[in-house]
DNA sequence: CAAACTATGATTAGGCC
DNA sequence: AGGCCTAATCATAGTTT
């Protein structure tokens, strides 16, 4: 194996770097750490931001909360009044494509961020849960009333899993490629009492990989709460 | 002696920071930390970054190299002309992509919702299971299978969404770049940041600044603002 | 070789003074 | 607003594909 594979992140002079091709990859990085800093910042302080970056190459990358324009605009005549040009309108369709693609993105990043946030919710409480079960001390005492009524819980648990399962498949299939998500194959039966014959349509592959939440270092972002709502 | 003088830096979620005066103290640190980075991204790459920032007191910040209204300038300058037919059918495609993304996100925030309410279902039987018996049911386990599996293929939906979102942004971010303009202008020249912030670059905008205001007016047509996109 | 992943240490920022 | 102390986050080099 190895064992010192390798000697971490290394500091760096602030100058220009001289080398292409690292340049180049260092430029995409620190743009993309740039720009979820703003985004952070956006959400943090409800502010709003426009950044502007003209990449080595000479290409225009912006980022912008809610838009660049009507931010650059704000800048440039401290006037905040409302607009009145109508005469511009024309010119602003012109850019409608633009700017409406980036008012979705913006829309997207939110939403992103917000069902992030519900994944970790889930994956705690489903940690809590496997926790709880391995604690779990039998108790010999059990209500056949309470019994019952636990199985009911299921069955109408597993109906839903099959059902959202089945949905989500439909969905899959009609998306692209790199989506190692849902196998095709079926997990045969796993009706051990009373069940639909509909529902063993449910089948998901496990994927092993797909479990690093914990490996990740970065990127993640743990929310602790927050109930929120989304926005229509 | 000190113990232990403090107990480090906390993760916040990244929401609306509700307390007024913690959310300026952060506005100040992580402004300052936005126009560091972006001014690292200057020296190392050679780039042109101009920064806009409207404080929640509506002041604005701005940072600049080589100056803001250059900056602005020059990506307000390259998008009047609309009849390069090629570019339309560029944008179209990016809207067709984001609409794409849309659709599949709302669909996932949809099953989200739906997983959620499993899982408190699922919570709730395992508090019944606490105090029972459960030794005699299979059915359970399965049940709870079928739901991490799911989980677990939310989670590769959700980072494939992600990188989708991610290449949007980049692909739209240099979309708006397609004229080859002046590139000479002499970076590169300063020197750390760090070691002295005041740099002639890097200007705070507070309020008078009387600033010519130069024929740049209007030009926009949605002023919608952050009030409604949020649901606190 | 570029993109992706990992390990690791530099850097940032939250809680307190 | 200005530091200190830390933990969280990020950027980088090395490695892999």
């Amino acid at each position: 194996m190895k064992r010192k594979s390798s000697s971490g992140r290394q500091k760096i002079p602030i100058e220009k770097i001289p080398k292409k091709s690292h340049l180049q990859v260092t430029f995409s990085k620190r743009r993309s750490g740039l720009f979820k800093k703003a985004s952070e910042l956006c959400t943090l302080c409800g502010v709003k931001i426009a950044i502007i970056v003209f990449s080595p190459a000479d290409k225009a990358f912006s980022f912008g909360h809610p838009e660049v324009e009507s931010i650059i605009d704000r800048y440039l005549n401290r006037n905040p009044m409302p607009e009145s040009g109508a005469h511009h309108l024309v010119e602003a369709h012109q850019n409608a494509n633009v700017r409406d693609l980036n008012m979705q993105l913006t829309q997207i990043l939110s939403q992103l961020e917000i069902e992030r946030k519900r994944g970790e919710e889930l994956e705690h409480v489903r940690k809590a849960r496997q926790r709880q079960f391995w604690w779990e001390n039998p108790i010999e005492e059990l209500g056949f009333n309470e019994l019952q009524q636990l199985r009911v819980s299921m069955e109408e648990l597993k109906k839903n899993v099959g059902k959202m399962s089945s949905k989500m498949m439909m969905e899959h299939s009609s998306l692209s490629n790199n989506s190692p998500i849902i196998g095709t194959h079926g997990l045969g039966r796993y009706d051990a009492f009373e069940s639909k014959p509909a529902e063993s349509s449910c089948m998901m592959a496990g994927s092993p990989t797909s479990d690093g939440v914990d490996g990740r270092v970065g990127d993640r972002t743990a929310g602790t709460h927050s109930e929120k709502k989304r926005c229509e």
